[in-house]
DNA sequence: TTGCTCCTCACGTCACGTGAGGTGGC
DNA sequence: TTGCTCCTCACGTCACGTGAGGTGGC
């Protein structure tokens, strides 16, 4: 068969026909009395062998090593291609990656582009200062994509860069996408992206952002559902109010949750629950000091008066310590009754 | 400042930086008397501007059509770039595939590599012919990674194809890789993937493939459950009972359900069990005569004469063709009481 | 004078595509 | 004789690395 039939049959062009001949990966057999290559059947065979090894990566040189060389096994070779295609792929999805936040950014012209470039690799870097640095420029790029920041916030370990990435997808609106992603942080099993992810969720105003949260003032981790029980408990959320007395029993950012439970506690119909919720931790909690002392402190938050009586009662408690701090409390409250109601 | 020092603080070599000159995409402000060049701050500046774009995979020379043609916007080619990565990605994703299946079997050369090879080209092949090709061809390969034909059973959509498909794999032993692909194959929403993964698993007579098939019993579709229940029904699991039933009401293989309802009545302790679901399925199913035909035939799948009262009665039953049929069927009956205890 | 840096020119890489200029076989 | 196929030789691609041979500046 002529070399012009072999490239018509196998696919491989004549002169990629000739290449291999001129290396010696395939010789075709014979030649005519013209010198036109003449390839057999087992030639043709050889070809195919040829472009096998080839779909898998392997180079002209390579294979012509795999015919010479008969101690050139494949397990070696075969593990090493792997490795190096592994390693082209994750460069191929990072690239893909920054493509994808240079288009997502919309940019006017090449200078923006490369702005946002070198803010990707800023926000990659390995340095902390760098990243910071890039995370306080995208407060002056207008066109910072939010998926990007929300990304960086997720993976961010240092606490004084991943501030500044909140702050920067705070003031970049925190739309859909960048919830979305942070959504999806609140879905993992590792604590610390939950962690990140919830502290993120409570510097954006949204009600997507709010709507996450909440579902998560139920997570197992405290370091979880304390501040999604802040941020929310801020927006007047009342699911808030079961995790935000637990806060206070079990003494996490009692104080703040101890104010959150205060400003609840104006709305009437509230009062009295949150009221009712806090003697009873009183009455469950009798042998624990600090346990007491921190719903003692919360119920000085409740406003106007409604407490007075309870840290009246408090002034006699088998616990001296408790018995001193509402005794102070109490008079602090009763001085109140002069005063206007709580705003 | 000269060239080297460039270099060292921009990563970029200076053979490269030469080359940018060359180019025209940084053209260092000044020389010296000597004629070094002398890069000035702004010149650093571009040079990082052409990394940045380098490294979201411009050529030097889109780069420096960049700088060019004012009229060269980003949008089109960040598109363009978006797309080609995307592609060469799905090729780097499908060569790590095939590299991955060559290592799996393990090949002792390069003769067997390209073997593997040339399979999976097979296996992979638009043409019907082709495929089928490959499948029968895995016989003779000793070492096909049965990952990979159970893969290629979940996407196959040609019948005769999946059958030669089905059968290598449970000649290669349908070990613990290949029935992990096919279970999860069968949690997905498609049913069509259920169904190929349910047929499979049905000539895999493997313990891990009873355990997954049983699970399947309750499927919602019947093309799913009716061929889990008659594969676990011939090797003994009761649990496939209540489907069976469900498939002779039903009409879905209703004579192979009826032959596994016969054999799991010779055990005495489910016979009256199944008998009393038939008796109930009839009295159930008054008006509709296709049904009360496959429960009379599957009455006569009994053991011995254990139904043969039941039959009797049906002879006069209101609908004229149950009761022909079941007077037929009492007749052969009526001659087994003779005949030995069947098997 | 001795290293060091810089200069230009040019070849090699790798798997090809695309001629140019010429020839064999129906 | 006219197309068509085949031949060899050789250049170009693209982003570089690596010399060779020479020179400037401390």
């Amino acid at each position: 068969m002529l070399i012009g039939e072999v490239a018509r049959r196998s696919g491989v062009s004549a002169r990629m026909l000739r290449h291999y001949d001129s290396l010696g990966l395939v010789r075709p057999t014979g030649r005519t009395v013209g010198g036109y290559r003449e390839y057999t059947p087992e030639d043709i065979r050889q070809i195919f062998y040829v472009e096998g090894l080839r779909s898998l990566g392997l180079s002209l040189r390579q294979i012509a090593r795999t015919l010479d060389d008969p101690g050139f096994t494949p397990s070696a070779l075969v593990g090493d291609l792997i490795r190096t295609t592994e390693e082209r792929l994750n460069r191929e999805r990072e690239l893909l990656e920054r493509l994808r936040a240079v288009d997502a950014a919309e940019p006017a012209g090449w200078q923006d582009v490369a702005g946002v470039v070198s803010l990707l690799h800023g926000l990659g870097s390995q340095s902390a200062a760098r990243r910071q640095q890039a995370a306080l420029a995208t407060a002056e790029h207008a066109s910072v994509p939010t998926e990007l920041l929300a990304r960086a916030v997720l993976t961010e370990s240092d606490p004084s860069v991943a501030g500044a990435l909140r702050w920067a997808l705070a003031r970049a609106g925190g739309d859909g996408v960048g919830v979305a992603i942070l959504a999806s942080g609140m879905a993992s099993d590792e604590v610390d992206l939950r962690r990140r992810a919830v502290l993120a969720l409570a510097e954006l105003p949204s009600e997507e952002a709010t709507a996450i949260l909440t579902d998560a003032l139920g997570d197992a981790d405290p370091a979880i559902r304390a501040p999604a029980a802040l941020a929310v408990g801020a927006r007047g959320v009342t699911r808030a109010i079961p995790t935000l007395l637990g806060m206070v029993v079990e003494g996490h950012n009692d104080v703040e949750a101890a104010e959150l439970l205060g400003a609840f506690a104006q709305d009437a119909s509230w009062a009295g629950r949150i009221m009712t919720a806090l003697t009873n931790e009183l009455a469950v909690h009798t042998a624990n000091s600090a346990v007491r002392i921190r719903l003692t402190q919360a119920l000085a938050e409740m406003p106007g008066t409604i407490a007075l009586a309870t840290l009246r009662q408090l002034t006699h408690d088998d616990d001296r310590r408790v018995a001193v701090l509402a005794s102070t409390l109490a008079t602090l409250l009763d001085d109140r009754r002069d005063d206007p109601p709580f705003e």
